[in-house]
DNA sequence: TGTTGTGAATCTCTTCACAGCT
DNA sequence: AGCTGTGAAGAGATTCACAACA
């Protein structure tokens, strides 16, 4: 089975081949995708591999074949919805970012506590209550949350997600979920990733004046 | 020199304290911290030690102290600011997001092409017309940018930030940027993030069907 | 020649396990 | 007794390097 970090380079291939394709290419080498995702030739051989698709030594991958069988990895075959709880600032950006992008991953439930929010319709997606939550994910068989709530309320909104039936939650709150262990959480603390940068920019200045002194 | 996971944990330790010094705790254990952040023990201890600091077999860690050490680690002596670059929907959440929050690493600029938006104040924060970009840059000696433009934009921003002198980007756009080697950048993918835990949620579900029948 | 596919080597990160301390 | 700090082992991911191929 394929790790978490070659699941997720091949999401990136894929919409980068989407381009090359666009760009009316046909085929590419393991070199050229290589340096459009800023890895290794190597690396994308091997993540190619765990899709079972072989390319040929002298004209490389066949676009829209390793498109095909990257998507029969990824994709559910029955397309899947995800659900958004929380319908602020960063929760109608992430809607707006998905909207009619990708038909088989769409965000197709929202929900908020507002009532100034609940029952119109953004960018595409129709906003529950969030006392609703339980029944439209079952009604609409979600199995993927996204939550985009305060730090303060992110666990509670996972554990009604979880109890809802889903079995995925990206989650934006600066909060580690706590989830049982059938239930796959991914957490993208965006505080962190910037601390991050700011730590290894200050680094990079660093090395930068100790060689030109 | 810690690694570029541990400085992420790190961050993420420092916002636990943060919060368990609020709740009128003094001292924390290694394992305690483990279960808030969602890792093992030794992982935290493994942590800790990167930035100097020893606990007491018998109370654990000090917070106060921890946090302080933490912050020698991670935080530039004389603060930091960063600028954003696309003041769209996403770009204003996060700005919300850090408006006051961290006052070493706030967001002390933004910038964008469209001049209905550029002269105003946004959650604290000027924001600047894309032309002036390396000007502000130079004069409040910002070192670190946040990208936050369509993908097709991206990479231009990206060089334009490096050529106005910052050492490290965050890079919200879905496109992985090349920088040259003075420069840290780190993509958040949220199309990666999603489509990953969509994948992961699949195989969860069919586990779940495997064993009741 | 220049590419793919892949075993083997390497590198990086995590966990184990226990001495030492209080 | 129960914790910390850490050497050593283990697990995972990446890169090397080369046979096989067109």
């Amino acid at each position: 089975m394929a790790s978490e970090k070659t699941i997720g380079r091949l999401s990136l291939y894929r919409r980068l081949l989407d381009r090359l394709l666009v760009q009316g290419k046909s085929h590419v080498y393991s070199h050229q995708l290589a340096a459009l995702a800023g890895g290794t030739a190597a690396q994308v051989r091997r993540d190619i591999m765990s899709v079972g698709y072989s390319g040929s030594p002298t004209r490389g991958y066949e676009i829209r074949e390793l498109i095909r069988c990257i998507g029969n990895v990824l994709d559910d075959l029955h397309g899947a919805g995800a659900a958004l709880v929380g319908v602020g600032n960063l929760g109608r950006a992430i809607m707006a970012y998905f909207s009619g992008r990708r038909p088989h991953l769409a965000i197709v439930a929202a929900f908020d506590k507002d009532v100034y929010k609940v029952n119109r319709v953004i960018h595409g997606c129709p906003v529950y209550s969030s006392d609703d939550l339980r029944q439209v994910i079952a009604e609409k068989k979600i199995r993927v949350g996204i939550i985009t709530v305060p730090g303060n309320q992110a666990q509670e909104v996972a554990d009604q997600l979880v109890s809802a039936g889903v079995s995925g939650i990206l989650n934006f709150a600066p909060v580690p979920l706590r989830t049982p262990e059938h239930v796959y959480a991914d957490d993208l603390d965006v505080t962190m990733s910037l601390e991050k940068v700011a730590f290894f920019a200050r680094q990079k200045s660093l090395e930068k004046e100790a060689v030109k002194p």
